[in-house]
Order: C-alpha cells, then structure tokens, then sequence
DNA sequence: TCAAAAGTGTTTCAGCTACACCCATGA
DNA sequence: TCATGGGTGTAGCTGAAACACTTTTGA
C-alpha cells in the first residue's frame, strides 16, 4: 500500500511543487441529495483508515475558484453550486502532521516534506445534482465515496468539524434563497422537494404549509403528473429558471 | 517620500521575509459608529495617494485568527467583535502589482519583491466602540483615519469591493444577531441604537415599532434618564451582557 | 372498498406596520 | 405655550401553523 500511495503522489505533483501555492489549500465539501438522505462526498487514499474532503492546490497564476472548479472536476463533479464558506487556519489544525515527515531524499520524501507543512485550507461547498453524477476515483484517491451527513464516522484530521459548520452554513443558506434546485433532478414532486428541506433543516415541515409557500414563490412550475407509484400520482415539477435567479440575487430580507 | 516608505516596510520586516507565510495575507475592515455615521478604517502608506485596509501577514506558527488581532492592535484596535468574511483569491485581484517592482539587490528590493507577488487575502470584519478607540499610526501607516463607509473614495487595488461585500455580511449579520453592542458606547438612548439600525440597513425605521421589538428582545435594560439634550430628556440604556450572548449564540431561525 | 399518498380548506394566532396620540422638558 | 424629541396605543394586515378534510390512484 505504501507503494501505491507513493506512485499516486509522485502523479499528482508531476509538475513539481514549485507549481503550486505553498501553505494554501482548498478543501470541498460536497453535498447530494439522495432522497430522503443528505449525503457528502469522501475520499480515501491507499493505504489511509481515515476519510477525508476532497481537495488540492492553487496554481500560482490560477484564480482561486478555478483551482476549486479544477479539483472537482478531478472527481468527476461538474456543473456545481459554489460557494465559499471560509478559511480554517488555526497553526496547529492537523496535529501530528509532522510527525509523519520522511527524512529521506527521494521525490517522495520532498513531496511528504511540502505537504507536511502548515496549510491554510480554503472550504468551499458544493451543491451536485447526486443522480447525475458520476464519481471518478481521481488521481490523489483510490475511493470516492457519498456518506449520509448525519453519520459522520472515521474522518480524518479535522475534516468531520469543517462538515458540521458547513452544514450550519446550508441551512442559513436554503433559508435565504432556494439553492434546493442545484440538489434536485430536473423534475421532481412535491415530495422530493419536502424531504430535501426536511433533510437539510433537520425537521419535518408541514406539507400544506410547505406546498403554500414553495407555490407563492413561484420557483417552480408544474410541467407533468407521474403515474407509477402507489398512491394518487402526484404532478412533477421543474424550477422556473427566471424565478429562481430572480430569488437568488434578491437580498435577504428579514428581520428589520 | 520613497526613502520613508523604504525604511518603513524594512521596520516592519525587520524579523525577516522567512517569518511569514508567502502568498497569504489579511485584511481588516473595521467599523465604527459615529452617531449617525457608519464608519470604516483605512490606511495610507507614505508617498501614496491611495486608502488601503489596514492588514498584514500570518507568522509560520501562528493561528489565522492570532495574526488579525496582531495587526489590529498595531493600529491600537483592541477589544473588537471580529469575524472572518471570506478569501479573495483572484490571480490577477490587484491589478499591475508586478510592474511596481524594483530590480535591484537590496534589502528594500527583497522586500518589494515578496509583496509583489501573488497573494491570497483572508478578509475579517471588525466592530469597535469608535469614541473608545484611539488610533494608532502603526509602523506601515503614516495616515490612519475614519472614512463615511457611504463615500468610499480613492481606494487602493480591490479594497472598496472588498468593503461593499463586507457591508452586506453586515447587515445579514445585524438581522441574526445583535452586533450593535460592539459598536455602541457603554451607554445610549434607543435613538442612538435606531440611528445605528439604519445606518447599517441604511433604511429608516419605525420608531414604535423598532423599540418594541428591541425591548422584546430583552438584550437591553434601561439604567438612567439623560437629562442634557434638547426636548422631552431619554432614557439611557445598556446591553443585557447576558441575554446579548445568548442571542449571540442563538441558531438564526426564519423561514421555514 | 380500503390503504396510501396527493392536494385543499380553514381556523387560529402571532407579529409587524403605520400612524395617531400623549408626555416631558427648555426656551 | 410652543417646539422638540421621547414614549405608547391600536387597527389592520399578512402569513405561518396545525389539522381536518377531500381527491385519486392501485390492490
């Protein structure tokens, strides 16, 4: 195992690690919605127990959120909601890291060394369509995998934390503008929707008062009516692309 | 001016360049409240025309947030509510930086040159009680001053953006929690708390309806009668320490 | 005709808004 | 007694919550 993990690193850095920024990292979570679970994305490298975000490093003449574009797409994940939520830079944020240092002269060892270092982590978060992703075990992981976020278990460093305050940030975030549409196929019920909301907020939600308020908002428009599953068929829905835009741009008004 | 500038910037790298993380820096925007004016401090460096945040670098075995409260109190900013906006990592986020470098060998030209290059910015917000706050010229400013956060003029590279999109967290902030506290005076009337109110919101508020809903709250408590203005005299209050890290710590709920 | 799930109606309650009114003080 | 600002009362509106009711399908 030790040996795969070498080859893989000695891969990822095969432009040298003069390429990248020293010190700076970036690290995404990434959710998806697999209904009625909320799910994020994890990664394992060879050799590794731990579970860890996926992330990487900015070129040194590359915008930051095409460093975040560029590692996600290492994983196959294209056609995103980004946002950033913010930098962790405590010193001493990975303990232990440098104890893991090898001493010896290989590229391997330079590789351990730079990585080894201290790193300010920019997370940012990610919202995918689940069902229309296909994962690709990238060259930095031999395992990409969708957890359910409420059992966060075996994460590395202190990934498990940055994911619960990124939690937080989603809930703050589908309470101001109806990000739902970045998690959901194209059409879906009423159903589907709920359960999203319920599973971000961590909460049931009355159904009538719920389908009120989607409909006032007019986010969404009814485009069909399914027939196959028990019960009465309920109609499918689409976001109305211009309505949705429109609610995303408008400033939160609350409060005062 | 040039000279000045010179022995300035080797002061404040006298420990030398190798102290600090490369490519990373912060920047601070500090508010303050001058009844009825929201404001915003800013800096000049000898020889040069334009404001700039104040800001600063991170030492290789300090925490992000030790780094900030470091700078600020070079600016005799102390005491402070601060929170972390967000990173700007554009590659080319200041414009022509390059061309300003020297080419020489010196000390000076070193100097330059490191703060030249690409850099990363960690961008925190600050709130200060303004009539508690003396300035201090720190040793990279000559000009430290207080500028109406309405009439943002002459700001260097990317500082007045960085400025807007940190007034609107602002706001978003002032709607969840009850970050006047930071910026008020031990004591004040509810006409001075309204004034901040829509200073912030930039707005004008129903007097009735604001104090009812501030005194439902809880997180002020009335602790004496001003006598010395004109008119029907007010009452002063005080936060409820209390109540206001309670709310503080409160989950924001709305919406759903 | 029954279970299951979709969809609607309706009552109640809470909170905000706007504006009018009253109060306390100094000139 | 008037101007100035502080402080209160209240009618009306909006919208959320909760829950009961109706509808449409497959078995």
């Amino acid at each position: 195992m030790e040996r795969s993990l070498k080859i893989i690193l000695e891969e990822y850095f095969e432009a040298g690690l003069g390429s990248f920024l020293p010190h700076v990292s970036i690290n995404n979570v990434v959710f998806g919605y697999d209904h009625p679970y909320l799910k994020v994305l994890v990664h394992r490298i060879p050799g590794q127990n731990a579970w860890m975000l996926p992330g990487g490093y900015i070129k040194h003449e590359e915008d930051l959120d095409k460093a975040v574009y560029r590692n996600l797409k290492l994983d196959g994940i294209e056609n995103v909601f980004l946002r950033q939520i913010r930098t962790f830079g405590d010193a001493f944020r990975i303990p232990g890291l440098n104890e893991t240092v090898d001493i010896g002269n290989s590229k391997y060892s330079e590789i351990l060394r730079w990585a080894s270092r201290r790193f300010v982590t920019v997370v940012y978060y990610a919202l995918v369509k689940y069902h229309q992703t296909r994962l690709i075990n990238s060259v930095i992981s031999s395992e990409s995998t969708w957890i359910d976020v409420n059992k966060l278990e075996n994460m590395g460093v202190d990934h498990a934390s940055i994911i619960l305050e990124t939690r937080k940030m989603l809930v703050t975030e589908l309470q101001n503008h109806p990000v739902a549409s970045s998690l959901l196929p194209e059409s879906f019920t009423f159903n589907e929707l709920r359960g999203l909301y319920e599973a971000i907020l961590n909460r049931s939600i009355d159904r009538g008062t719920f389908r009120r308020k989607i409909l006032k908002q007019g986010i969404v428009e009814q485009i069909d009516t399914r027939k196959d599953a028990l019960g009465r068929p309920s109609h499918l829905f689409r976001f109305n692309e211009e309505m949705y835009l429109k609610s995303l741009a408008e400033e939160t008004k609350f409060g005062f």
